[in-house]
DNA sequence: TTTAAATTTCAACGCTTGTTGAAATGTGCG
DNA sequence: CGCACATTTCAACAAGCGTTGAAATTTAAA
């Protein structure tokens, strides 16, 4: 079938794609910067992957997969340890966002290329509604569903609402554009995401109990 | 100089850019598609703006000082009608966000394309750093100084944090992805910026003062 | 109406793009 | 080795790209 001599070139095209189709999108990058970059002929990415879209494709499918795990797992971990009411909204939370930490981790940099890039997709009027879905709509809607019983009769309008602001938060972060750290003069770094989910977790956690528990009790 | 006969031409060029630029991307958009779309030749884009760059450039130049002024305006009349200890976080946010919603009251959907061509350039780890500051910085400065004297004792990393979120949040919606569309099943639309707001107000001044307040006092 | 300037179109340029078929090279098995 | 197959390179294609100089047209003032 495949030999192994031929899977780091093969491996070495997808890692410079993620790369730069993080930072400059589709239609910014061109099969020879790829090829250039990963010291390979053009010709090889079309045969390893067909069309250039093709390609863009292999680069989301070769890591959604154990994403997708990482983070149910997270969650089914912090739905064990709670007991029958399930788990706190923080809770919750940080399993969503935890595993993305698996960029430094791994120590693997193409994870960040990764992510960066499924934050341009999420971030895209046109990207977003072709790919989001089929990556992510499953996972979503098993935390959207802890968050509902953590938040009981908060309204689905509001619980949405909030996981819009939530994927907001994470997706810019994700980005990694560095402009949180020329703002704050240095005091914040975008690449040191442990920071950024220590901020992210209280703040969107206090956000969903005011908009869907708080707010809506008040006017009972 | 400029005669007045010729400023539809011109004016359409920009209309068909700022849409196009927005959905797809510096790169995704060619200037005959623009030229194209606006009903005139290639060349005349050349000729108005010159550099494919210009011309991107020109798009943000149009709006970005009446956006601008705007929200600035806005915070001023918060500040007014507040007394000497100036105004709640609610306030501030509010005069940081209701003053996009123009968008629908000139009920000229060129803004709604401009604000996520904003939210385009904002995720980007390429034009991001290139853009933002400049179109923003200063504003953003006096959004913040305005929270910091409103949430005293904040650490000054919390305090761009919390902005952070607060500017993803704003972005993804924005963006005008349709994404929460689906995910809510049609009981929440993208495009009522009016319902996104509703929503983001609160949840981001609870999140502020979570993180600004209540969790830095707890271990006081 | 004549005239000069601004606007718009025309036609083409040199270059890059994604893609492909055929040739060359490498690999593992008998 | 010799053979089959996967991998990689080479060379080239048609199409589309941003950009430009010159011609045509429109506009505004004299």
């Amino acid at each position: 079938m495949s030999n192994k001599r031929s899977q780091p070139k093969r491996e070495r095209i997808l890692d410079v794609a993620e790369e730069l189709f993080a930072l400059h999108g589709f239609d910014g990058v061109t099969l020879r910067q790829i090829a250039n970059g990963a010291a390979v002929d053009v010709a090889l990415a079309s045969y390893h992957f067909g069309k250039k879209l093709d390609l863009f494709n292999a680069v989301f499918e070769r890591r959604a997969d154990l994403l997708n795990s990482a983070r149910l797992d997270a969650l089914r971990a912090c739905q064990s340890s709670a007991g029958e009411a399930g788990p706190e909204v923080e809770q919750i939370i940080e399993a969503f966002l935890r595993p993305l930490e698996l960029a430094q981790e791994t120590g693997d940099p193409g994870w960040q290329h990764y992510l960066a890039l499924i934050a341009y997709i999420n971030n895209s009027p046109y990207w977003g509604p072709r790919m989001m879905s089929k990556l992510f709509d499953q996972l979503v809607e098993e935390f959207i569903a802890a968050l509902r019983k953590a938040l009981p009769g908060a309204l689905e309008e509001d619980l949405y609402w909030c996981y819009h602001n939530l994927s907001g938060a994470l997706t810019l972060t994700l980005a990694q554009t560095g402009r949180i750290d020329k703002l704050s003069g240095g005091k914040c770094r975008s690449a040191d995401f442990e920071a950024a989910y220590d901020h992210m977790i209280p703040f969107v956690a206090a956000g969903f109990r005011e908009v869907c528990v708080n707010r809506r009790n008040a006017t009972d």
